[in-house]
DNA sequence: GTTAGCACTCTACGTTATCGAGTGCTAATT
DNA sequence: AATTAGCACTCGATAACGTAGAGTGCTAAC
C-alpha cells in the first residue's frame, strides 16, 4: 500500500523526534514542530492510521508513539534523505588513518575506535581474514637450538605468529629447506585448501624432515584457524550506557555479556555479504541484538572482501549519519589497504 | 595500637559479612552469626570502638557498619588467612595453559579471560613488555617489489610487524644485507638503547643502503614504542555490572569509561613493582579506581619481569581468593613463558 | 565486664492522591 | 469530504504520607 505525503512527513516527524529524545511523540509535538499548518487533531487521525499499518505503536494508552522496526524499516528504505557525511568527519577519517600506516592490527584498531567516537555508538571491527584471502609467505625463524617462530603472512596483510618447539635442535639449514618447501606448497592457497592440505604427499618429498614437518604442521594450522576467528577489535562499550535504553542496568548487563562473546560478534560481522547491511531490530539474525540495530559493511583489498566493520546502537539509531560515516570507513580501509598491499 | 582479640573477631566477621552481602552489618547478626556466645549489646560496645579507630564506619545512623579502607587494609595485612587456592582452580589453570602453547598473544588473552572467569571480577592484563627486555632479532620480509614486512622479535618472544613501504624496488639480496646490519646493531638491546641509537654512526657503514635505511628506520622505531604500550588486554568487564555497588547507572559508565582507557590501565599495571600489589580504595593511585581495589602482579621470563596481571573489583573484594588465583596465575605464566622461550 | 531493655533514628517500601500528557470520539466548521 | 475544536477518559509519573523494621546508644541490672 502506498503511503500518502502527510502520512510519510509525520512518521519521518516521529522518528527524528523519537531518535533525538527518545521520548514517545505525541500529536500535539508534531504540529508544533514538524507540521505547523496541520492540526493536531489532523494528525491524531493519522497516526491512528499508521498505527493500525504497523509502522508505529503506543507503550500504553495515555502516549505517544515511537515508530516499531517496520516503521524504521520504511524510513532507511524510502524516506531518510541520505546525508551526506559532515566534511569535518570524513576529513577526520581520512587524516586519522594516513598517519596510521604501518601495522595492520594498528589500522584496524584504530577503525573501531574512530567509529566509535563519530558515532555515539559501539563499535565492532572483523580484521582481515585468512578465509577470505590467501597465504602469501610462511617464514620460519630460530629463536633457539629447537624452538622456530613461525610467521604467516596473508595476502590481507594479516601477520600471525606461532613459537613451535621442537624436540630435536634443528640447523638453520634445515629450517630454510623446510621453508622453502613449506612455500612451494602452501603459498597462495586459502584456508580450505590448507585445512585440506595432503601432508602425506609432502612428507613423501621432505627426505631427513619427516619429523619436523610432522611436528610443525599441525600447530601452524591451529594458529591459522583460531586467528581466523578471533581477530574482533571493538570500541565505545561505554557509549551505549549513555543511552536511556541502557538505563535498566540488567538490560545493560545482557548487552555487555553478548558484546564480550567474540563468537557472536564473529557471527554478525561474518554474515555481511552485501556492501552495506542494515538489521533494524527485530531483523537481526543474532537473537541478544533483537533490540537493536545493527550497521555493517565490508571492506575489500583489491576488490576482494576481506573484513567487515560493524555499529551496534538502538533501534532509535541515527541511521543517516552512522550509514554515512560507515560507509565513508569502509571506503577508506579499503583504499588504504590496497595502498599498503599493492603499491 | 594493639586491637584485642575479640575485635578483630568482630572486624572480621564485619568484612567477611560485607564482602558476601554487600549490606551494612549489624550486631545481632553476628552474635548470631559469627560470635556465638557475646550478646549484640557487648558487640555493639565494640563495634563503637572500632568506629572510633576508623576501621568501620556507619552508612547512617540506624545501619549497621561497614568496613573502611583501614579496616581492609588491616584485615588483608593482618587479619585474613590466605586461602590456599582451590584445587580445582589450580587445576583449571595448569591444564588451560598447557593447551595454548604457541602464540604468546593468546597465552595472555587466555590468561585474561582465566583471571575474569576465576574471580568474577574484571582483568587487565599487559603483555610482555619490550622495554623490559631485550630486542631479540628483527626480520625483514620481502612482500612486494617496494614493499617490506617487518617482524620484530623480543626476548620475550612478543612479535611486533609492521608493513613498510619503500620509494623504490628493492633486491632479495639488498634486503638480506640491511637485515644482517640492523641485527648486527640492534640485536640485543632494550627499547632506550634503540630509542638514543646513533642512526648517523649506522649510516656511515651502509653504503648504498642510506636511502632506504633511512625510510624504515624511524617506522621501525614507531611500531616498537607504539606496541610497547598498547598490548593491554581485558576481559570479564559485564562481571561489574552484577554487582549491587553498579546499579547506580552513572557509577557504571565512568567505570567503563575508564576501563575504555588503555592508558590508565597501562598506568596501573606499569607502576607494580612488587611480586603482588594491592591497592584499597583510596590508596589507589589511579583517581578513577578510588572506590575499587587493584590486586596485580608481575610475571617473569627467567627471573625477568616482562609483564604484570591485575584483577580490579569492588573493595569488598574476595582478597583472600582474588590474591591466591592472580598469585597462581603469575607464577604458571612465568613458568610456561620461561618454557617456551627457553626450552 | 557483660547483658537486657528501651527509646530513638532513619531508610525502605507501599499506599494514596494528584497532575498532566496524550488519546479517541463527536460535533461543528470549511 | 476533509479538517478542526472540544471534551471526557486513560494511564504513567511524581510527590506526600504513613508504617514497619533494622539497628543503634544509653541506662541500669547482673
Amino acid at each position: 500500500m502506498e503511503l500518502g505525503d502527510r502520512k510519510r512527513l509525520i512518521l519521518q516527524a516521529i522518528i527524528e523526534d523519537y531518535i533525538n529524545t527518545a521520548e514517545p511523540v505525541g500529536s500535539r509535538t508534531i504540529s508544533k514542530k514538524y507540521l505547523t499548518g496541520t492540526s493536531p487533531a489532523t494528525i491524531r487521525n493519522e497516526m491512528a492510521d499508521l498505527e493500525d499499518l504497523g509502522y508505529i505503536e503506543q507503550p500504553h494508552t495515555s502516549a505517544g508513539r515511537i515508530p516499531s522496526d517496520k516503521g524504521y524499516r520504511l524510513y532507511v528504505d524510502d524516506i531518510m534523505k541520505q546525508k551526506r557525511i559532515n566534511d569535518v568527519q570524513q576529513e577526520i577519517i581520512k587524516k586519522e588513518f594516513h598517519e596510521t600506516l604501518g601495522e595492520i592490527d594498528r589500522l584496524v584498531k584504530h577503525a573501531s575506535r574512530l567509529l566509535s567516537q563519530l558515532t555515539h555508538y559501539t563499535s565492532i571491527v572483523l580484521a582481515p581474514q585468512l578465509r577470505r584471502g590467501g597465504l602469501k609467505h610462511i617464514q620460519l625463524i630460530r629463536i633457539e637450538k629447537a624452538a622456530v617462530l613461525a610467521v604467516i603472512i596473508t595476502d590481507a596483510g594479516m601477520v600471525k605468529n606461532s613459537v613451535l618447539r621442537l624436540v630435536h635442535d634443528i640447523t638453520p639449514e634445515a629450517l630454510q629447506r623446510i621453508t622453502n618447501m613449506l612455500n612451494d606448497k602452501l603459498a597462495g592457497c586459502n584456508m580450505e585448501e590448507i585445512e585440506s592440505f595432503d601432508l602425506e604427499h609432502m612428507l613423501n618429498h621432505a627426505l631427513g624432515y619427516v619429523e619436523i614437518i610432522e611436528q610443525i604442521f599441525p600447530e601452524l594450522l591451529q594458529t591459522l584457524v583460531y586467528s581466523d576467528t578471533a581477530e574482533i577489535y571493538r570500541d565505545g562499550l561505554a557509549n551505549l550506557l549513555n543511552l536511556p535504553e541502557y538505563n535498566d542496568i540488567s538490560k545493560a548487563r545482557t548487552f555487555l555479556n553478548t558484546l564480550e562473546e567474540k563468537s557472536i560478534l564473529f557471527k554478525a560481522l561474518n554474515e555481511t555479504k552485501e556492501d552495506i547491511n542494515i538489521s533494524i531490530g527485530s531483523e537481526n539474525q543474532i537473537e541478544q541484538f533483537r533490540d537493536c540495530s545493527l550497521i555493517t559493511a565490508t571492506y575489500k583489498i583489491n576488490g576482494r572482501v576481506v573484513g567487515s566493520v560493524g555499529v551496534i546502537g538502538p533501534t532509535r539509531m541515527e541511521y543517516s549519519k552512522v550509514i554515512s560515516v560507515v560507509d565513508c570507513m569502509t571506503q577508506n580501509l579499503s583504499e588504504i589497504l590496497t595502498k599498503i598491499l599493492k603499491g
